[in-house]
DNA sequence: TTATTTGCAAATCTTTTGCATGAGG
DNA sequence: CCTCATGCAAAAGATTTGCAAATAA
């Protein structure tokens, strides 16, 4: 038995084991404002005391992400992965080029565009990824 | 000497010597008309009967992307580089779930949002990069 | 008990780096 | 000739995989 069960239902309805490592990883998922990488989700759970083998952790996120309850993110340029929760709610980020922050959008210039798209070129449009690079209130 | 001198001239611009391979990789991303991995350069610079070391397709590609010659992108959830010409006409992509083929798509909904994002988060906003996914005609 | 999950070690894939040699201006 | 470009080999960083041991249900 473990103490953190926060998660238990999630996974459940999604015929995944309530494990330790998987209600931990969502957790510090949560936890983050920011998509993060796999060494800092390694990281975070080694600062809570859960131990965890680095090939687990990707292979947790890799489990999470196939059953659409995180997404899989990269940085323009940076060869590496970042996760964060499927929070329905449509997100994008702006990315400052100098502390490398990512910061969270809401507002979505996107919406009716996928529709020209469809009609103009024969798409089926199915999501889309909108990332803004510049400089954040510090940096600049 | 050699045979293939059509970017001499945007090299010398920019400070950089006039050599068999760099022009060889400047004219294989010009012939492709979506952006390629390092693999793909290296490959095609093979078939063109140009010798190259992998290593140096990674300096030059680099040496490119600092002099904004070229850009540097990558797929959603792929961990590799993908380089292209910088044509500056402002360019997006559409890429299909299933072939995982990229197209040109020339039309940008963001245009005036920078202006919102300036105002209201106090960002500076220098750049963005919007990818659409779906499928396209031949995978729908 | 049984299927699933995890740890561990090794393999693989992408990219980077140091140093010696080669080529452009 | 002198600086910059390239090849080569090795290292580094990110991710994946096979298999055996551990654990949830």
């Amino acid at each position: 038995m473990q103490k953190v069960d926060a998660y238990k239902g999630l996974l459940k309805n999604n015929g995944l084991k309530n494990t330790k490592r998987r209600n931990s990883i969502l957790e510090a998922l949560a936890k983050s404002a920011q998509p993060i990488t796999v060494d800092q989700v390694f990281l975070e759970l080694q600062r809570n005391d859960v131990s965890i083998n680095i090939s687990t952790v990707y292979r947790i996120l890799e489990t999470l992400v196939s059953k659409d309850l995180i997404l899989k993110t990269n940085i323009i340029g940076e060869n590496k992965s970042l996760f964060e929760l499927n929070q329905m709610d449509h997100k994008h980020h702006f990315i400052c080029m100098s502390c490398r922050q990512m910061f969270a959008v809401d507002d979505c210039p996107f919406e009716q565009y996928g529709e020209l798209l469809q009609s103009k070129m024969g798409f089926n449009v199915t999501g889309h990824k909108l990332e803004i690079y510049g400089y954040c209130q510090n940096c600049k």
